[in-house]
DNA sequence: CTGATATCGTTGCGGCTGCAACCTTTTGCG
DNA sequence: CGCAAAAGGTTGCAGCCGCAACGATATCAG
């Protein structure tokens, strides 16, 4: 009778999952390292090549703006990055990290790679490549790939 | 360098790619229905069967109890739902669609699932059920699934 | 029966979020 | 040059959310 099924809803699946995936690791961001997820977002933007401007990690991450533009002033308060000038464009300010937020980054990674390989567990090694490259095809087709300009180093 | 590439990481794409797809049916729900996603849930875990508990609708769909009780309230003022007495405990209440709000919910229906469509066009019929496939493996490992008990109709 | 404990559901509250508006600077166009 | 439009970034505000506490009912042990 009812012609669609919650539980089988792709959307609703994903979202479950991912809340619950997501949600594992706020816990372990907040309770284990005093930041948010918003704020995690800009240090592992960062952690990639430096510096950064704000803009640049709003588009890379698909964040809304106002969200990064708090956790970067939350994270400038707490000294784990710091202003560092900008690049001709006096609109913009770059971002880069202090000693003291990589150190942090650094100290995290390795908590959430075991994380992320924990939940993979239960996938076969066909089945990661697989899923992988679906996921890759979904994000594709919606968009959510980075510009050609982000990605020239 | 870098010991983690964030848009390599997992729990960050599969929030992103929720977020995404969850974030264009939110605004159909909206915009065109006027109701949001724990209504939609309300919503759609009753058209499967009818009457169930607030609770049974938390723990199906693994939603907060404080969200799944603000979206009964507004479906009742809205009429789209109704109160159905209490199945011999008088804590909980039975709750079921109202003629107008099945209506809505077969309206909205076609809209979803076309939707839901769309978005996994990008994927072939293999890739389809391996991704299917994957992600009940990782809904299972991670306890998403619901309870025997509430399987049983 | 009776008190302890657990469950269903609601609500006050503080925190986070997105929207819109804004300031500043830059770009584009005539 | 000079003005309109766009882009980077911030902030006020209103709305949504989860936590914790609560009232009511149910369950269980003694």
């Amino acid at each position: 009778m009812p012609r669609l099924q919650l539980l089988k809803f792709m959307p609703f699946r994903l979202n479950r999952l991912a809340a619950e995936v997501s949600g594992d690791l706020a816990k372990v961001y907040a309770e284990r390292f005093g930041i948010d997820i918003p704020e995690w977002r800009v240090l592992a933007t960062l952690a990639v090549r430096e510096p950064r401007s704000a803009q640049f990690i709003v588009r890379c991450t698909r964040t809304h703006k106002t969200r990064i533009s708090r956790a970067v002033s939350r994270l400038l308060e707490l000294g784990l990055i710091e202003r560092a000038g900008n690049g001709g464009d006096r609109r913009e300010t770059l971002l880069r990290m202090t000693e003291k937020g990589r150190a942090l980054y650094e100290e995290i990674v390795p908590f959430v790679l075991e994380r992320e390989r924990q939940v993979l567990s239960c996938l076969s090694e066909d089945e990661r490549r697989s899923f992988d490259r679906a996921l890759s095809k979904l994000e594709q087709a919606l968009g959510l790939v980075q510009d050609p300009d982000q990605l020239h180093d």
